[in-house]
DNA sequence: TGTCACCTCGCCATTTCTGGGGAGGTTGAA
DNA sequence: TTCAACCTCCCCAGAAATGGCGAGGTGACA
């Protein structure tokens, strides 16, 4: 390896532009030993973020064909908690195909191993390497730095998203009793049942709903859960 | 520090009960030199499992409470990516403040540092270290641990999912129409109104709420919309 | 001592959603 | 080809939520 990943960290940490953090990216591929690197964030209404080293060429065209949507590597990182090996996934059927074929094409690798990030807000990125080398030689590679692979994906991550400034700015917080009541609503009971559950009328029960939809804004109860649940104001 | 923690994570991957995976925590604590480590996963409906070194008296009076909802270190972990030092959060508060004097009664450090963790289909789960420490002592402490707590509390939480066997979630994908009539009603709109901006009939519309709603196994719409957000079905 | 946010309760009319039926065309995969 | 899943459209009646009008008590903070 190259650099001691501390010392790598530690620069990471100081960055704060999007220039300075895909310069560290290329020195982690280079720390990690791979072809490639990817740092990839689809938060927000289908906005995404990317710091990587393909070529701008597959990037754009991976954005405008909507991609995200098909690649295996995303679906399988979706349902993932651990990292995710390319291997284990399934590339059939016909658009994952056409696919794959493009993407090596573009000088992806066959290999490549995906760590799956999630932040507040349903925020979700991704944090891949890629390489061509044979199998063997990869899975050792990767069972030596996987460790290695989850610090550095995880404080890529809280770069990106100070850089971009996602501090989401909340006008009032809720009281206690509205995030009672928001709560219930987003488990799926109704009026008299919440009411019932947290031992109140069910008028007040309203009082709470009314008062939490003037504070965030909302235009009717399903559009405040759904802010609330958003800006983690609820347990998910 | 104790043992080193490569080999405490090695041994970790190896647990496959809730009885191993307990003892496994006491060692971490040990390893970290605090007085207490928490893994506590946590749901909007209730639904918690922890393994943690706080007294039984204190869980089981924390459970019966519901304190998981007005906990100030679960509501800051809720809209944090990186840990969360306690003391940087807002302990006013009636219940808080009642909260907190019945924390600091059962034992509970009034340092503490806490890191999110989140998982597919909307799960969430922190990982806490507290202690007594003086504040200068704490923070240097956290200092020099906080990269190694990451990888901790990563690997606590894969094997407490692996052990509850939560990985099959979400049934069946929803369809691009569904997740259409779905976003339309998390940002606010009702029916008419989403009808007329996916240019399809209010009947439609809602054809593919109610399959929408029958897929998530929802009671309601507003049920549908934010378990649809927890699960990252929808973009935020 | 006053103000302000919070918690609690009630009624009315109107709008909106929900549950239960239908029907038919298209598309992709086995 | 056949099948399943998707997309689109329609009606009706009852259930539920919403908007607007009230009221009073508590605790914290300045």
């Amino acid at each position: 390896m190259g650099d001691d990943l501390n010392s790598l960290l530690d620069r990471l940490q100081g960055v704060t532009s999007r220039e300075a953090l895909q310069a560290e990216i290329a020195r982690l591929r280079d720390h990690f030993e791979v072809e490639h690197l990817v740092y990839h964030s689809v938060s927000g209404a289908g906005e995404q973020y990317a710091a990587l080293t393909y070529s701008q060429d597959w990037v754009s065209h991976y954005v405008s064909q909507g991609y995200a949507r098909i690649d295996p590597v995303v679906r399988g990182c979706l349902r993932s908690f651990e990292p995710v090996d390319w291997r284990a996934l399934d590339w059939t059927g016909r658009q994952v195909t056409g696919f794959l074929d493009e993407a090596l094409d573009a000088g992806v690798g066959r290999q490549g191993l995906s760590v799956p990030i999630r932040g507040p807000g349903g925020q979700f990125a991704l944090f891949s390497v890629s390489d061509r080398r044979q199998d063997v030689l990869w899975q050792a590679h990767m069972g030596r730095s996987q460790r290695d692979l989850l610090l550095a994906a995880h404080f890529v991550n809280q770069r990106a998203l100070e850089i971009d400034g996602r501090t989401t700015l909340c006008a009032r917080a809720l009281s206690p009793r509205e995030i009672d009541a928001l709560t219930m609503l987003a488990v799926g009971m109704n009026r008299p049942q919440a009411a019932e559950r947290l031992a109140i009328s069910e008028h007040t029960l309203r009082v709470y709903i009314e008062s939490a939809r003037a504070k965030l804004g909302a235009l009717n109860t399903t559009h405040a859960v759904a802010s609330a649940l958003s800006q983690g104001l609820l347990l998910p």
